[in-house]
DNA sequence: CGTGAAACTTTAGTGACACTAAATTCGGGC
DNA sequence: GCCCGAATTTAGTGTCACTAAAGTTTCACG
């Protein structure tokens, strides 16, 4: 099985409809760059970053690396992303969508739409009630946190933050990680991250 | 040079160690699956997987595609990471370096530490002074930007989007933009993205 | 401790494709 | 039309992506 699936790569293409190859041209032709400065900077030749480019080859990982090298970026900008999603590139304070998490009424997120199908980032902001406290979680990705408003205590990986308005926490998902409400009033928390949402 | 090059890959390493057989680990690991059931799913046999996790062979790129689908993530969560760097979980409000950007004192940004250091988002918070006009720009990554105070005109591949507190604005930082202050008081925004900062 | 089964590693391959060198074609400028 | 740079095509080759099966380790249970 392993070889004849030479082509899903390709076949899972982003709603753009680019590839790996033709994402490797466009950034080639981005930065002006013939193929024979990319072949020759990447240890290739010229005939097969043509047919990289044109899909009828595929680099191992290692060969990928020293291309994405050779243009200047990481391998990860150039393999398959999620499939398409409901977007919108501005979002309004106070017209956002509200919605409650978990029980008790103690916490709403206002949720942000990603700005382009093809995102990575994703965002939402939360209002949380005074005292709540969430359950103890772990996930992929990388979160950081912007306090807009209120006091919160952050705790990562055993240690503890104590955050007020205009401070930022940023730790990688994979860490335990919980917060509280300490203060005495709702606290607003912008999150960014690069755990897909729930999308509602 | 392209096969005796198969180990590159391996031999980036980011600052914890971690290959790509070693994250495939983990995370198959973190799953609770055994490589049979991974195996199965992926289309491979369990001697590749084997081999795969323990660095002695290397997964095309359509292998690592089906793995990362059977172990419920995308590629990118596997390449190498870019080198170490200065790291910080916590930034706080008024205690951030304060850097002026471009000429004209019209533009001061703080600067935030990345929380770790094989972070992927990078942020900094930005203060615009009234009548400041960027260049028109294009990069990498993508731009997520939340405007903690004032009023800000944005335009994004011709289009503009005038923004006040509150609200966000999200896109691919490959399409041209740039922003005006047209407010008459100084702006701040959030910027968080996938773009490398400088850092100072 | 012994046993058996599950989980993982090792071995001995095979053949396809990752990649090459060189020839050919294409496109643009004069 | 000629020339040259850029890209594509052709005809390979041999390495390694991946296999099946045997062997080893680990773990749970009595």
């Amino acid at each position: 099985m392993g070889k004849s699936a030479a082509w899903p790569v390709e076949l899972e293409l982003p709603e753009d409809g680019k590839g790996l190859g033709a994402r490797i041209r466009a950034r080639r032709k981005a930065l002006g760059k013939t193929m024979q400065q990319v072949a020759d900077e990447a240890g290739l030749t010229i005939g097969f970053i043509s047919q990289i480019e044109r899909g009828i080859s595929t680099p191992s990982l290692s060969s990928l690396y020293n291309v994405a090298k050779a243009l200047d970026c990481s391998v990860d900008m150039f393999v398959a992303q999620p499939p398409g999603r409901r977007h919108s590139v501005v979002t309004r304070a106070g017209k956002r969508p509200l919605f409650e998490a978990g029980t008790g009424n103690t916490r709403f997120y206002e949720f942000l739409e990603p700005g382009f199908a093809e995102a990575r980032l994703n965002a939402c902001l939360t209002h949380v009630l005074p005292g709540h406290a969430s359950e103890m979680m772990s996930h992929d990705g990388e979160d950081f946190i912007y306090l807009v408003a209120g006091h919160m205590l952050y705790e990562v990986d055993g240690t503890s933050y104590e955050l007020g308005a205009g401070d930022t926490l940023h730790f990688d998902s994979h860490k335990p990680h919980r917060r509280t409400n300490i203060g005495a009033e709702t606290a607003i928390e912008l999150w960014v991250g690069t755990m897909q949402l729930f999308q509602p």
